[in-house]
RNA sequence: GGCCCGAUGGCUCAGUUGGUUAGAGCGCCGCCCUGUCACGGCGGAGGUCGUGGGUUCGAGUCCCAUUCGGGUCGCCA
């Protein structure tokens, strides 16, 4: 039967107390992790989210009532104990932070039972997934969940910090907003008062930061919560959180530097990683051609090679068709793999053809300078050996060619290149390799929908150098986006936008809107621009990612309280769920019947 | 939407070419134990093998479908 806190205040967590309080009188408060009940004497560690202390019931010293009632702790138990802080008599615990004192308990509470928890509470869970998320609450529980949400949310404050220290309003922008379907698909919320029209949650804070530029914040930020009703992956989910910027009466070189610093803060302040400014960069075309990756993981180098000159001319059809069709040949260097069997490299072709290979071709070099080749055959001596050459190629050495348009031999050549590097386990948990990736593509083609699309967003600014471009060549010109990288991993984009009218105007009509369409979705801030707008830029964090990456989790799932699975429902809440006839004759909308699936 | 992987006591897993009564560790329950901390000792309970079909004398095992979960491609301005 569960006892109240009446009386009681707790002074301590658990590993709160230490050498320093032996001889004081301690209240602790927390779950029972473990009771080993000896017989004559019963040892309980207790836990809270700070860690485990041992807690030690004997007859003598608390008394049989007290210690009778220690006989019935169990597993998950909450319980207050009072008690005297002493050095262990017994052997010391080196894996507890606590573990050479313990609280020699006066008095016990059970302030709530609990029956046995359907999974063992504790740190690297073997449990599957699906079990932890269906009682998450009791996940959570779990030492390195804890720590993953510890680390969260300091770095919610160290970034709130800075950014209030450089001059940064933190400002709300809505949620309940207009939909614009540009880009991913919008979650909606029906209007009641409005029937048949709907809200949409927002992407991401992005014309709305535009908009305070207008207003005169000159520089804003937000943790905001972000919706894109997407497919999920490992480091994707529906919801997510930005830490979204925006700045006034900057350029590139302003957004890069403030961001710079507050990436070293964070990381000196939460993980206690030195981050070298400042930070590399690389132009998206120098990403492209050196690593096949707008995100290249600069823990290591295995770099592109354009071998596209060094087999021209040659015999080996593969490479000439894919030369004659205007793409190129380019190859990466496996250094010392040459010994690897040929079912694994089999599987690494097939990995390849996920991306779109027609096939890759191999050339291994032996430790006598001879080779081993899939396209050998098809190739003068003279030839491979230049080949080799221009790879860098030594004796030990495996090198793989992809041969293709350019976007597919960079596609293919950029994941092999880091399959390569988690095969050869070259990629270190703790060590961190900053990125900037400018000079984003304005554009890009979509083959489906046969017109350009915005790399970045339809706001973001093309270099000057560029513009004269937009109309003879919009594929070619650049613009002013920048994405920080960090080990592979998009941490973060952004882009100067556009403040000129006429320029925003132009923008959508390269991207396909009537002036019309335009005016329809964003006539706000084509309006607001007509009113003093001033230069500005920002830039937005995955917050979810960046954490990710912190703590060392593979799932996004492992940084998130509560996160959905594959499909977008939550395993222990069950959203989404069908919902009252009622409600949703209030809203005017009818749903058609499932025929496989019965309404709830 | 495509492809791949997984599902066997509460948890994590094993289960051979299809062949007696489906095993183990942990947990759980009972008794014992005054220095344990992966406590220990003795005893015990607990599974229609995700679901539905099929093949077979016989299915955890083979086939088909399906549900749930994971990864990935498409998708993610």
């Amino acid at each position: 039967m569960a006892e109240s806190m009446k009386g009681l205040h707790r002074s301590h967590r658990c590993t709160e107390v230490s050498r320093e309080n032996i001889g004081q009188t301690v209240t602790v408060m927390g779950w029972v992790q473990k009771s080993r009940n000896k017989g004559g004497i019963i040892f309980t560690d207790l836990r809270d989210r700070s860690g485990i202390l041992q807690v030690i019931f004997e007859e003598k010293e608390c008394g049989s009532a007290v210690f009778e009632k220690a006989a019935t702790l169990h597993s998950e138990y909450v319980i207050a104990v009072e008690g005297v802080v002493e050095a262990r008599q017994g052997a010391v615990n080196e894996n507890l932070a606590t573990g050479d004192i313990e609280v020699r308990a006066r008095s016990l509470r059970i302030l709530s039972e609990s029956e046995t928890p359907p999974f063992p509470i504790e740190r690297d869970s073997k449990t599957r997934e699906e079990m932890r998320l269906k009682y998450r609450y009791l996940d959570l529980r779990r030492p390195d969940l804890q720590r993953n949400l510890m680390v969260r949310s300091q770095v919610a404050m160290v970034t709130r910090a800075f950014l209030a220290e450089e001059g940064f309003l933190e400002i709300e922008t809505p949620t309940l907003i207009k939909s614009t379907p540009e880009g991913a698909r919008d979650y909606l919320v029906p209007s009641r008062v409005h029937p048949g029209s709907f809200y949409a949650l927002p992407q991401s804070p992005q014309l709305f930061k535009q908009l305070l530029m207008c207003s005169g914040y000159d520089r804003y930020f937000q943790l905001a919560r972000c919706y894109r009703d997407e497919d999920l992956r490992a480091d994707r989910q529906p919801e997510f959180t930005q830490i979204d910027m925006e700045l006034s009466f900057v350029d590139v070189e302003d957004v890069l530097e403030v961001n710079e610093r507050l990436l070293k803060r964070l990381f000196k302040e939460v993980c206690n990683v030195d981050v070298e400014l400042p930070i590399p960069r690389l132009t998206w075309k120098e990403a492209m051609d050196r690593f096949g990756s707008d995100k290249p993981d600069m823990r290591f180098g295995m770099e592109l090679h354009d071998v596209s000159d060094v087999v021209r001319g040659c015999e080996f059809v593969v490479f000439k068709s894919a030369l004659e069709a205007g793409g190129s040949v380019r190859g990466i260097n496996a250094e010392g793999q040459a010994g690897m069997p040929r079912k694994k490299i089999d599987a690494l072709v097939e990995y390849a053809k996920g991306f779109g290979a027609k096939g890759l071709a191999y050339l291994a070099i032996h430790e006598d300078g001879s080779y081993k080749s899939s396209f050998a055959k098809f190739m003068k001596p003279e030839e491979l050996d230049a080949l080799v050459a221009a790879m860098g190629g030594k004796p030990g050495d495996l090198l793989f060619f992809a041969a293709d348009k350019n976007k597919v031999v960079f596609d293919v050549l950029g994941n092999l290149r880091l399959e390569l590097a988690r095969q050869m386990d070259l990629l270190k948990k703790d060590e961190f390799k900053f990125l900037w990736v400018t000079e984003f593509p304005l554009f890009e083609y979509s083959e489906e929908e046969g017109r350009y699309k915005s790399t970045h967003h339809p706001f973001t600014m093309p270099m000057e150098e560029d513009w004269h471009l937009i109309d003879s060549d919009p594929g070619a010109v650049r613009s002013k986006a920048y994405d920080i990288v960090l080990n592979g991993t998009e941490l973060g984009g952004g882009s100067v936008r556009i403040h000129q009218a006429d320029i925003q105007e132009k923008m959508f009509e390269k991207l396909g809107f009537t002036p019309e369409s335009a005016k329809e979705r964003f006539g706000f801030l084509l309006e607001a621009f007509k009113y003093g707008v001033p230069p500005h830029a920002g830039l937005a964090y995955g917050l979810d990612r960046v954490v990710m990456l912190m703590v060392g989790a593979d799932s996004i799932r492992d940084v998130i309280a509560f996160p959905k699975v594959k499909d977008g429902s939550c395993l222990m809440c069950e959203a989404p769920s069908a919902v009252d006839p009622a409600q949703l004759a209030e809203l005017g909308i009818a749903v058609e019947e499932q025929a496989d699936e019965p309404q709830e």
